[in-house]
DNA sequence: CGCTAAATATGATGGGCATCATGTAAATGT
DNA sequence: ACATTTACATGATGCCCATCATATTTAGCG
């Protein structure tokens, strides 16, 4: 059954949305594309009508997601206090794709690892951006090395299976990032 | 056919270097049991005699290169210039395990869950001892900033797919977290 | 020196999944 | 209104892989 053009575009939105969760959620290998469909209220049937294979879902999905991950934009104290936060670690499915997905995209195709590398390069120059009263170099730097920590902390956390040490590393990082800030900000 | 007790440990433990590799280097969905075995020098029926599951094998791969995993003994600045180094990040399939599999433990079983929870106690910890001259509490503060800084680091540079951008994480990340530990020291 | 148990090899089995083939019905343009 | 195109549904197909079954060889013990 045909649907209309608009239909049809929201359904691929549909998509997107939920490969992105998905992914997000339990990593590339592990949703299968009749799941996304799915969970786009779908068959698995249309899926290639929308995308020529699922590679190209997720390269989408990346470019996706990554376009409307704004974070940062604000408060650069606020945003590395919720990043580095018990409730964004347990929310992978909702939370930053580069946290959830970054490491998969080594075994990703090309066009997916070009996805991710535009979003990280947006990603830190708005970092950079918010950085108050730094020159550019120094603005760089702490805009890189906050965002590696903080991304490596979020990582270490959802990997670490008690909870105590989990909680420490989001928090002592959080402190780490915040003392490297100030130090910088003051020289 | 039957082989010695002692080629049997040998083939045991061949197998768990081969497993530890390919898992680094192409994650653990990607490596099949069977071409753990041929990496070994064996066959694919061997591997129930010594591992209960594929889940088993990922189990026992991580205590084993986590055991293994000793770095940071000595000077800690050449220790994260050399995490933070091309070559590290070239080098997933021999480099450290956290940076190639932290991201991935979360979709694994408890064991494995744990087996990683415990490594990452013993490399900060490890960390910690190495920092020169601080108190415990701002220690482990910098073993804690600095590790995530350099596992977020690498993982990042791994996925960005633009040498010179890839690089630049590296080389930031690398005076980032050598300026902090500095500040923290001269406390 | 033979007997037995164990380690590995060869060869199924079954399920999951990406992808393809075909049917169907409704949207769109004329 | 009608023809045609097209978006989606249902239903294959074939591959890869974890796991199991069985055969074979030989280590280790008496």
């Amino acid at each position: 059954m045909k649907v209309s053009r608009e239909q049809m575009a929201e359904n691929r939105h549909r998509i997107l949305d939920a490969a992105s969760r998905l992914f997000r959620d339990k990593g590339f290998d592990a949703v299968s594309v009749a799941e996304v469909m799915k969970a786009a209220g779908l068959t698995h049937g249309g899926f290639y009508g929308h995308f020529s294979s699922k590679d190209d879902l997720i390269a989408q999905t990346l470019a996706h997601v990554l376009a409307a991950d704004s974070g940062g934009g604000g408060d650069l104290r606020a945003y590395v206090g919720s990043y580095l936060s018990p409730r964004h670690r347990d929310n992978a499915a909702g939370g930053c794709p580069t946290a959830g997905l970054a490491a998969a995209i080594r075994h990703q195709a090309p066009a997916a690892r070009s996805a991710m590398t535009e979003g990280l390069r947006s990603q830190i120059d708005r970092i950079g951006k918010a950085l108050p009263g730094l020159d550019a170099a120094d603005g760089r730097r702490a805009a890189i090395g906050s965002f590696a920590a903080m991304v490596g902390a979020v990582i270490l956390a959802r990997a670490i299976d008690d909870p105590a040490f989990s909680d420490e590393v989001l928090e002592q990082t959080r402190a780490w990032v915040d003392a490297g800030i100030n130090q910088v900000s003051a020289s």
